[in-house]
RNA sequence: GCCGGGAUGGCGGAAUUGGUAGACGCGCUCGACUCAAAAUCGAGUGGCCAUCGGCCGUGUGGGUUCGAGUCCCACUCCCGGCACCA
């Protein structure tokens, strides 16, 4: 063996061994129970950055463990290769967006293997290629038959000078990011998937999903935004028209003081042509975008329209105004304002002098104080016709009964969650497979002549949009219905797309015929899924939804695509999220080229748990290091010594028996904190203070020492397996193995081996540690109550006292209560 | 504003069910080895006082309990998400 712990080598030797054994090779014919641990694909960008290191550490460190519980793993890796920064690089390099990626992706490969991930490399897929979003445009077009597809207008951010639509990310303080040019708001006609058809189902099945952490269930919960009210009509005097509104608390209804109007409502706009005021808050609302932060902090303003609407249940004349506080894009685009019970109505009926006329009062009887704002909760309706008396649960079936029976309103759940919108107006994506016919409207293409391939070999100038716009050898085709020219659809799709379903097609990437086959349902649902908490909304609704699609398809049978998830956290330096611009960042392959890929995966999983943010340390990376080397030398020096004897757990001595114990409580520890509590770094921790344990019994040379220290250090190796699989891949040959560790069985703690015949007691006075005493470890209350008594310093603090009761706990503590 | 999560030595973190706070690692100090340094190995390392040992200590203030980092109430600050959502 060498002397030396030479990381290069080992790991060169390692990888090479599993290259030739095809060791994770997934096949579905085998036998064992399968397990699919996926980790996010990653955006080929050009090389590895630490948040990708942890997220695939993490997930590989899983497939590694099941496997040695007797798992058949599957763990895929591949590419989610269509986006934007593809298209930026080649308008700065002047290379094709298909070549940068492609060269990205292989650069990339290298450096996963090189980190040692144990991947089927056999199903990998980039969702550039033909063959995958060929799928993808088969679908979508069944589910335009479907009618789960349709086309509609929507905004875009249109830079005016550069002839070209932006993503959100690049309009930067309501500016191109490029020309610098005042960003505008356009409506473009797009196409959209059904999602909000799946509300109910994506909102009511994440109660069940109890693999997931809550928060991200919170944050969907919220992102779905369902909520139970009644939607009304309020006639509008003088016009031929009614406002619609939907409200949640019908109960309020009496309370009614005003009605409000979003400044892009159809009345709104009409009436800004006569009036200025009016016209301000349209073009106030226009300019204004979608910055979040200036909504928020926007003064509440509005102007009269002059209108009155009617009532519904009291025939009164209710004032109409504009107000900049109501959304377009919620609801119907107005509101019935009750400004006692709200407190946004609340806030602008002050400013305008508005009445406010309370018509809930809290349970209790007393009066809700208004002058300081509104009483938004639950009470007793008063001044409310006959609905005066009734608490609000009542009313609010009460009220909607009556409105139901009048033809006046309904019922109605609204949700926040609006429709996916996937067109997106940029080159580097998959085509969306429709043609435009003057004489047949939009028609999918058909199956026989998808896919629609998006031509590779373009040149991307910085202000000419995407080039499939001005490529008549592209757009240029026959409509499929009537024959006649047609013009093809130019826009790509959201990337979102090809996330969405791409771990299905892991289970079978090699299909030709077909999207998914029945392997997909053989591997899916994903059993563990692992990626960065930015994803806890848009990817990952995303995917809930398409296979929810996939299922109603008869592609897939499970209802969710990943049972459990983890969520990983950011890699912090110096307490701020790594990044070119802050300029913290730290290169993962520089570390593996000095330390190895094992010391980078130690210390990766060992600094935090992997749902907290990691902060990086490179003096706690040559500590992992130290950690390796150190394990290295012990195997070493105890291999240097002969084949140890067989163990004969009966004939050690004492000191060889606690020893033993630690190896087996170092086991139970650590499958507790690997298998179920994902807490790897407590795990690791384990296996250092059991390193440390028996590097101070290296000279005990007796058979019964060296068989100790051979159990002993076969535990760290296998218990390491996972996590520094290279280094342990050599050391347990060395140990003198035949097969591989990655397919050794997950080590078993001995019960008889945990066993303690003695124990040592903390003694208590008042519930400060006074002391310890060490009995029989089946020595009972009375025993150890003896015990404490007699110990010199208990005695200090009872002496002068009465003993009023004695706290026993068996194993663990014995509290004296003295007065 | 609302919904999550968090606050523990000089630093990262541990304490799984209310039972020895600070495991493990980093850093630091001292010692061994060395001409010297690095590397390595050994010892120590929450603060204060001290002879055994004691007092204080887990963001702040209160409470429950024989006993609280852990449970309850009120609050401060930090991180993440959502947000005039009717």
């Amino acid at each position: 063996m060498e002397d030396q712990y030479r990381p290069q080598t080992i790991e060169a030797e390692a990888q090479a061994y599993w290259q030739e054994h095809e060791t994770f090779r997934a096949r579905e014919e085998d036998p064992r129970p399968k397990y699919y641990c996926l980790s996010m694909f990653p955006y080929p960008s050009g090389r590895l950055h630490m948040g990708h290191v942890r997220n695939y550490t993490i997930g590989d460190v899983v497939s590694r463990y099941k496997r040695m519980q007797g798992y058949n793993v599957l763990q895929p890796m591949g590419w989610d290769a269509f986006g934007l920064p593809a298209e930026n690089a080649a308008m700065e390099r002047e290379v094709p967006p298909a070549r940068w990626t492609r060269e990205n992706i292989a650069a990339m490969t290298e450096q996963l293997k090189g980190l040692g991930f144990g991947y089927d490399w056999s199903r990998e897929l980039a969702t550039c290629d033909p063959d995958y979003y060929r799928w993808e445009q088969w679908l979508f077009t069944r589910l335009y038959r479907k009618g789960l597809v349709y086309r509609d207008t929507a905004a875009v951010n249109w830079d005016p000078v550069d002839q070209t639509v932006l993503a959100n990310e690049q309009v930067i303080d309501g500016r191109g990011w490029r020309s610098g040019a005042p960003v505008e708001r356009r409506e473009i006609p797009q196409w959209f998937l059904r999602i909000t058809d799946y509300a109910d189902e994506l909102l009511d099945a994440l109660d069940r999903l109890e693999g997931w952490p809550e928060q991200v269930r919170n944050m969907q919960r919220n992102w779905i935004g369902r909520s139970e009210g009644v939607e009304l009509s309020f006639e509008l005097a003088g016009r031929d028209e009614q406002l619609t509104v939907f409200t949640t608390r019908p109960d309020t209804l009496y309370g009614v003081t005003y009605m409000g109007l979003a400044p892009e409502h159809p009345i709104s706009l009409e009436l800004a042509e006569r009036n200025p005021a009016i016209a301000e808050l349209v073009a106030e609302a226009r300019a204004g975008g979608t910055a979040e932060a200036d909504l928020a902090t926007r003064e509440k303003r509005g102007a009269d329209t002059g209108l009155e609407a009617v009532h519904p249940l009291t025939g009164e004349r209710i004032p109409v105004w504009v107000a900049n506080f109501v959304l377009m894009e919620y609801g119907s685009g107005a509101v019935m304002a009750v400004p006692a019970h709200d407190q946004r109505d609340w806030e602008f009926a002050t400013a305008y002098g508005l009445p406010i006329r309370p018509v809930i009062q809290p349970a209790d009887g007393s009066s809700a104080p208004i002058d300081e704002g509104a009483f938004a909760e639950y009470g007793v309706l008063i001044d409310s016709g006959p609905f005066t008396g009734m608490p609000s649960a009542e009313a609010f079936t009460a009220i909607a009964e009556r409105l139901e029976s009048e033809g006046r309103g309904q019922r109605r759940t609204q949700y926040r969650l609006r429709d996916w919108g996937v067109s997106r107006q940029r080159y580097w994506g998959a085509p969306i497979p429709m043609i435009h016919c003057e004489q047949c409207g939009p028609v999918p293409v058909p199956d026989d002549q998808l896919p629609v391939r998006l031509p590779e070999d373009v040149a991307i100038r910085p202000g000419g949009g995407s080039p499939l716009k001005t490529m008549p050898a592209f757009y240029e085709t026959t409509c499929p219905d009537c024959g006649g020219a047609a013009q093809r659809e130019t826009d790509t799709f959201d990337t979102f797309m090809e996330s969405s379903w791409y771990f299905a097609r892991f289970a079978c990437a090699d299909q030709e015929h077909a999207m998914l086959d029945g392997r997909a349902d053989q591997w899916t649902p994903v059993d563990q899924y692992i990626g960065g908490i930015e994803h806890a909304v848009l990817h990952l609704l995303y995917a809930r939804f398409y296979h929810k699609v996939l299922r109603d398809e008869g592609l897939v049978s499970s209802d969710e695509p990943f049972t459990r998830l983890l969520t990983q956290g950011m890699v912090l330096k110096d307490g701020a999220k790594m990044s070119k611009s802050k300029g913290n960042t730290v290169d993962p392959q520089a570390l593996v080229d000095r330390f190895g890929a094992d010391t980078v995966r130690l210390f990766t999983m060992f600094a935090a748990p992997p749902d907290q943010s990691l902060e990086w340390s490179d003096s706690g990376v040559e500590g992992a290091y130290r950690f390796l080397r150190r394990l290295h030398a012990l195997v070493r020096d105890h291999v240097a010594r002969g084949p140890a004897p067989g163990l004969d757990a009966d004939a050690l001595s004492e000191t060889q028996r606690d020893l033993r114990r630690k190896v087996h409580e170092t086991i139970a520890k650590a499958s507790d904190d690997i298998g179920k509590r994902f807490t790897f770094n407590t795990a690791i921790a384990a296996v250092m203070e059991l390193c440390n344990a028996l590097g101070k019994a290296q000279e005990d040379d007796s058979d019964g020492g060296r068989a100790v220290m051979q159990e002993g250090l076969e535990t760290a190796v296998l218990i390491l397996a996972p996590i520094a699989p290279h280094l342990c891949h050599h050391l347990y040959f060395q140990l003198g193995h035949e097969t591989p560790v990655v397919d050794a069985a997950w080590p078993q703690a001995d019960e008889q081996a945990l066993i303690r015949d003695q124990v040592e007691l903390v003694v208590q006075v008042n519930g400060k540690l006074r002391g310890h005493v060490t009995l029989p470890a089946d020595a009972g209350e009375d025993q150890a109550r003896e015990a404490a008594l007699a110990e010199a310093n208990v005695q200090r603090f009872v002496a002068d006292k009465t003993i009023r009761k004695v706290v026993f706990v068996p194993g663990k503590l014995i509290n004296v209560v003295a007065q």
